[in-house]
DNA sequence: GCAGGACATTAGAATTATTCTAATTCTCAC
DNA sequence: GTGAGAATTAGAATAATTCTAATGTCCTGC
């Protein structure tokens, strides 16, 4: 049984269970993200997987990880006008953005809370999406992410 | 009693109260978000800047958005990849983004909510703003702006 | 009323994040 | 195994924003 070959298949099926075809870029790519859940911009995640994939190209990290989104297999978030990144946690959640660290924190949300932002929507507004980010100073460590 | 004159004396008070300097290019920018409410970007704020003062620069432009959301005059929000928008609604109040016309919406945000969803925040979080992005589509205008 | 220092503006270059292009290579269904 | 469609690659191109250095403007203290 060798681990990698485990991996890979556990991947490639993930992949596949979501409409993504599987390639070998996109497992890394998806393996990184899951690795270090630490909200990393694209370029991080071209450095990470340049170390087990040199020759891949930074736009196929792009094209991966836009796959990876229209998958549903993980989250990309937005702030400021920093550069876009990317998330592996699919539970509902919110965003804490530490102004001080610059670190993201992932914050859970109660599937209540998230039907009660929604009714403040009046008629004739369907939401297909809601984020949620707080900016602010945070005293803790984020639960073993970052 | 010139009108000219009058909304000049206006703004310029404005600015003042809040801690940023007066100067005309400072005024005008305030003066086209206040004027046509539709969440411009920084490069249509420019041009419609440009129609009155055509000898103003595009760093100044944002140089001066950045003076005004410093202040507390004006509102920036972001979307996806798009350039940053400016918003000069100061009421608590949520942004729908909708998806197939691209305008952006200003959805009322009660009080009371604004206090549940800050309360999700575990202890050691200090928020001091929470951002509220829709995603979807509207069968409706925006009231009066876009 | 005016000199001086701090701050603002300008044009253009530079930077950063992302997307596009066109040629090559891979994946999967048959 | 083959072929059609999709993915990858390197590099150029684009878009948004920031930086730089020179010049101009505002307002305080005299």
């Amino acid at each position: 049984m060798s681990t990698i070959t485990d991996k890979h298949a556990a991947l490639s099926h993930q992949l596949k269970a979501c409409d993504v075809r599987p390639t070998p870029q996109r497992e890394v790519v998806l393996k990184v993200i899951l690795d270090k859940r630490d909200h990393p911009t694209a370029d991080e995640i071209f450095a990470r997987v340049k170390t087990s994939m040199p020759t891949i190209s930074l736009a196929t990290v792009y094209n991966c990880l836009d796959a990876l989104v229209q998958g549903g297999l993980v989250r990309s978030v937005n702030f400021e006008r920093g550069p876009t990144r990317y998330c592996p946690n699919l539970h509902p959640h919110a965003h804490f953005h530490d102004e001080a660290t610059g670190s993201t924190h992932d914050i859970d949300l109660p599937a209540a809370l998230v039907g009660q932002v929604k009714a403040i929507l009046p008629a004739g507004y369907d939401a297909s999406s809601v984020e949620i980010i707080f900016r602010g100073k945070a005293s803790v460590q984020p639960h073993g992410t970052n």
